[in-house]
DNA sequence: AGTGTATTGTAGTAATCACTTAATTAAGGG
DNA sequence: CCCTTAATTAAGTGATTACTACAATACACT
C-alpha cells in the first residue's frame, strides 16, 4: 500500500476514469467496462491494479463483482501532496510580498540562486 | 501538462525524494544527486521527467543548473486528489452515522453491495 | 448436467521505464 | 587553446506496462 503504487495506479487516464466514475457509488466490474473502449479483461486488469494500490475493494455477489472505493490508500498520498502544494504555493506568496515591499528580505532557505558568487 | 505526466513524475520514490528536498529550497543539479545512489546521469534524466510534468523548472547559472520547484502542475493534480479523497471520507462518514443510528436507510446510490449473498 | 452470463487468468506483444556507461555540450580558469 | 567541472544526451539492457485474444472459473436458470 505504497505511494508508489497509488501514484502508478493515478497515472493511468483509464484508471482514473474508473475512481471518478466510482464516486458516484460502488459499480460492478461490468457496468464499469460498458462505456471504456477497451476489453473487459483489460478492464479487470486496471481493476487489479486498483486494489494493489489499496484504492479499491472487490467483493463477490453471485457472478458480478462490486467495486469501491477506499479511502485509507488516497489519504497518504493526498496528505504529501497536499504538503508539497501548501509549501509552494506558501514561498510564491512569500516571494511576491517580499517584491511588492521591496525589501531586501533574506529567505533563510539553503538557496543557491541567491547565494553570492565571487569565485571558487 | 497533464495529470497522466504528473501522477507518472510522483510514482517514482526518487523523484519524489527529489521534490521533497527541494521544497527546503532551490537546488543545483548536483547537490541533487550528491546524496543518492545513483549515477547523475540518472538524475539528469529524472529531473527532465519532473520539467516534462511541469513540476520543476531548470534555468543556468554557470556550470550549474538550478532546479526549482513549480506549483500550477501540482495544483490540477492536488485538487482531483483532494476531491476524490473529500467525498470518499464524506460516504464514510455518511455509512458511520446511518450504522450509528440503527436506520435501515436505502444508500439511495447504485449500490449492489447492499444485495444479500445467500452463499458462496 | 448443460447453457448463458460475469469476470478473471494466461500467454504473447509492442511500448515505455529506470538505469548504466560513454560521448557531448557549455562555461571558467590556467 | 587546453583542461577541469557541471550537466546533459545517446545508446543499450532488463524489467514492467497496457493491451489483445483465448481459456478458465464461478454462479444462476432451466
Amino acid at each position: 500500500m505504497s505511494m508508489d503504487h497509488v501514484f502508478a495506479a493515478l497515472a493511468d487516464p483509464t484508471r482514473r476514469e474508473i475512481i471518478d466514475r466510482l464516486r458516484g457509488g460502488d459499480k460492478t466490474a461490468g457496468e464499469l467496462a460498458e462505456p471504456l473502449p477497451i476489453s473487459r479483461s483489460a478492464v479487470s486488469q486496471h481493476l487489479k491494479v486498483l486494489e494493489a494500490a489499496g484504492l479499491i475493494t472487490r467483493s463477490k455477489s453471485a457472478q458480478q463483482r462490486i467495486v469501491a472505493l477506499n479511502a485509507d490508500a488516497l489519504t497518504e498520498a493526498t496528505d504529501w501532496l497536499q504538503a508539497a502544494h501548501d509549501e509552494w504555493q506558501q514561498r510564491f506568496d512569500n516571494l511576491d510580498r517580499i517584491l511588492a515591499e521591496e525589501v531586501p528580505a533574506d529567505t533563510s532557505t539553503t538557496d543557491p540562486s541567491t547565494a553570492d558568487r565571487t569565485a571558487d
